[in-house]
DNA sequence: AGCACGCCGACT
DNA sequence: GTCGGCGTGCTC
């Protein structure tokens, strides 16, 4: 503790800690030797409850005076002079946390990589120079007497131009993202050439010509992507147009000391475009103008790690707190998005019409050719196909090896198990030895247990079964496969049969010349709420990589989401999920919590909420170790939701007698809340 | 999490 | 009398 006399600063901290009961600022007083260091966003250490007891804090203001009734501790020590917490992120990660009911130090843990001293020294060091040469500047400036002393010194960067929107004649894009306006827009499903030579897809030029609409006004833009591979084509895109210092690259691929520099980078006084994947909406950048989320409706979006918030809210929130324009960019609507448009928060804006895509739904009827037969593609898609790879590569769309592909006896089509330890059997590839899934034995000379047989095929298709078996029904035509394993960005012009998971295709030069998407009925009947919308918005990202005119075959599917692919009515078919959600009061009609813990745990959460809320319960259910349920409510109770709910996992935290009661098991906390989570819904 | 404070049983 | 048990509470 400090003396009674008030301290020349107090620092108001947040201390760097994943308990609830310590996620709000805490007052501690500035040492005189550290005043002119300590400024907001900078680390520092702090002693807490005891001397001895360090913690690793961030600041998050710097006052005259606490409002703190006791007395202060002192700052235990500046960790480094870099402020790398910038005003804005601290602000956005306060929201993201209080909105999913989560601490604000998890937040900032994603939005902060680990420190890199060297990348601080550099830093410190250009900036130190830059110091320097601008004081050098100032003493010119006064030497001249008149000249404008209030320009920025550092402008060495030339003005962007704005680049007009193409494809969107109808709407004027430029204008919503001057005016700060928000947008749900409908990607143009095209590929287009740069100048380099390269092929992207039409939403990598238009994410750019968004930016360059923000970057001219001064405005820094942020526009994040799904992954690497779409990274590459907003990278290759915004290259053609913009000085690399102008470009910032933050995204999670990146390492550490990379990833530290684009942060120091990100706060350029020059205004820049920053890109990359989920991480970049919690980027420092005090003047975003503009903030685009390319394919929304993409799993990667959803953050894995506590507080779970989706890319979407985050892009909300920032959107809002820094009034920024704001475009959800994708060829399929996601379910949330669609909810946005119909509450009239977002513009609904469609290209031009005439790039729509050619898609030929096609039965599941059973192939004549042989070849065809063995690989289960229908007559018409496989003519498509054989037509088109006489001028080159055609897209084969797979499902994910989702059940890992397994091997029966040809013969009588008992599962094939391994004679060590009776787990299921693999291949690698085609005429492989196979292998055990679990032990790893290598199963030589296998002879089937029931009948004898000693010939094997596999079932429940994977990309690597499809990928030979395609092989063999395009003879002499060269395969290429792009799966989980090895994602492939790209391929080239020659004729080739290129097998892809969904979400794993690679882009080709001037499109594919037929694209068939095999599997629909296998990736339909996966159980889960959005197993339909994510399946239309993998076919219709597939479908956009076709060269124009050609055919896109969806094979085997019927009904809503074949229709909704046919006509490319994809806001349609989103509302029409929607719809049936808000009927049974489901996500995201509505808004849900996952509430786990102990039985008594999760009773007591249940009870601080108000009556209607609790009403809609579903559960509790017992679970390994407690009990399970979820809440569910509409989107304008979420903030009165959150903050009961985090009052609860507050005391459930710091009231540590019932730990006692459960003593069976690996027991769960206590009680754990968890936002907008739809694993519940899975099964 | 850690760590101090506090109010009841065996001990120099 | 008081050393220390762990139940209880707090962290500027």
């Amino acid at each position: 503790m400090v003396p009674g006399r008030s301290p020349a600063a107090v620092a108001r901290v947040l201390v760097d800690s994943p308990l609830p009961q310590l996620d709000r600022l805490f007052d501690y007083a500035v040492p005189a030797a550290l005043v002119d260091e300590v400024v907001p966003g900078v680390r520092v250490s702090v002693p807490l409850r005891s001397a001895g007891r360090i913690a690793d804090a961030w600041v998050v203001e710097v006052v005259a005076e606490s409002e703190h009734g006791g007395e202060l501790s002192e700052l235990e020590a500046l960790v480094s002079p870099v402020p790398v917490l910038a005003p804005e992120v601290w602000r956005l990660a306060r929201a993201v946390a209080d909105r999913a009911g989560g601490s604000a130090s998890d937040v900032l843990r994603l939005a902060v990589p680990p420190r890199q001293v060297r990348v601080e020294k550099a830093w410190l060091a250009a900036r130190e120079a830059a110091a320097s040469a601008s004081a050098d500047a100032d003493a010119d400036a006064d030497a001249d007497a008149d000249a404008d002393a209030d320009a920025e010194p550092e402008a060495a960067l030339p003005p962007v131009e704005a680049l007009p929107v193409q494809h969107y004649r109808s709407t004027d894009l430029a204008g919503l993202v001057r005016g700060r306006g928000r947008a749900a827009v409908e990607a143009v499903p095209l590929l287009v050439p740069t100048e380099g030579g390269d092929w992207i897809a039409a939403w990598a030029a238009t994410a750019v010509e968004l930016a360059t609409i923000a970057l001219a006004d001064g405005d820094d833009a942020i526009l994040a992507v799904p992954d690497h591979r779409d990274l590459e084509h907003v990278l290759t895109a915004l290259a053609e147009v913009l000085p690399p210092e102008r470009i910032v690259r933050l995204d999670s691929g990146q390492s550490n000391p990379d990833r530290y520099r684009a942060l120091l980078r990100a706060r350029s006084d020059d205004a820049v475009v920053v890109v990359g994947n989920r991480s970049v909406l919690l980027a420092p950048s005090a003047r975003t103008g503009l903030v685009v989320v390319v394919d929304d409706g993409d799993e990667s979006f959803a953050e894995p790690l506590a507080p779970y918030v989706h890319a979407r809210d985050t892009a909300l929130l920032r959107s809002s707190q820094q009034s920024t324009a704001l475009v959800f960019l994708s060829h399929a609507r996601s379910t949330d998005v669609q909810r946005l448009v119909e509450i009239g928060f977002l513009a609904d804006v469609r290209p031009d019409p005439r790039y729509q895509p050619h898609v030929v739904p096609t039965a599941q009827q059973a192939a004549q050719d042989g070849f065809a037969a063995q690989a289960r593609i229908p007559s018409t898609a496989w003519q498509e196909a054989r037509a088109a790879l006489e001028h080159g590569p055609v897209l084969v769309q797979v499902a994910r090896p989702g059940h890992a592909p397994r091997l029966a006896c040809a013969d009588c089509g008992d599962i094939a198990r391994c004679p060590v330890c009776g787990g299921p059997l693999h291949q690698r590839s085609a005429g492989a030895v196979p292998a055990c899934a679990w032990c790893g034995a290598l199963a030589v000379g296998w002879a089937c247990p029931t009948c004898e047989g000693t010939r094997l095929r596999s079932v429940g298709s994977g990309a690597t079964r499809t990928a030979d078996e395609l092989g063999r029904a395009f003879p002499g035509v060269k395969v290429v496969v792009s799966d989980g394993s090895r994602r492939l960005t790209r391929v080239d012009d020659e004729p080739a049969v290129v097998v892809a998971v969904r979400g794993a295709e690679p882009v080709a030069p001037g499109g594919y010349r037929a694209v068939l998407l095999l599997d629909g009925e296998r990736m339909l009947a996966r159980e889960s709420l959005r197993v339909a919308e994510d399946c239309v918005r993998g076919w219709a990202n597939a479908a956009a990589l076709a060269a124009r005119r050609a055919p896109v075959v969806l094979v085997g599917v019927g009904g809503a989401p074949a229709a909704a692919l046919a006509t490319w009515q994809l806001p349609r078919f989103a509302s029409g999920e929607l719809a049936d959600r808000r009927d049974l009061r489901f996500p995201p009609a509505v808004r849900v919590a996952t509430v786990t813990g102990t039985t008594e745990g999760v009773a007591r959460a249940l009870e601080a909420l108000p009556d209607d809320v609790r009403r809609e319960t579903l559960g509790p259910v017992e679970v390994p170790g407690g009990d399970r349920a979820v809440v569910r409510f509409d989107y304008a109770r979420g903030a009165e939701v959150a903050q009961a709910l985090r009052a609860e996992v507050v005391r459930a935290a710091v009231d540590r007698r019932k730990a006692l009661g459960q003593g069976r098991g690996r027991a769960l906390p206590t009680l754990r809340v968890r936002f907008d989570d739809v694993e519940p819904f899975a099964d």
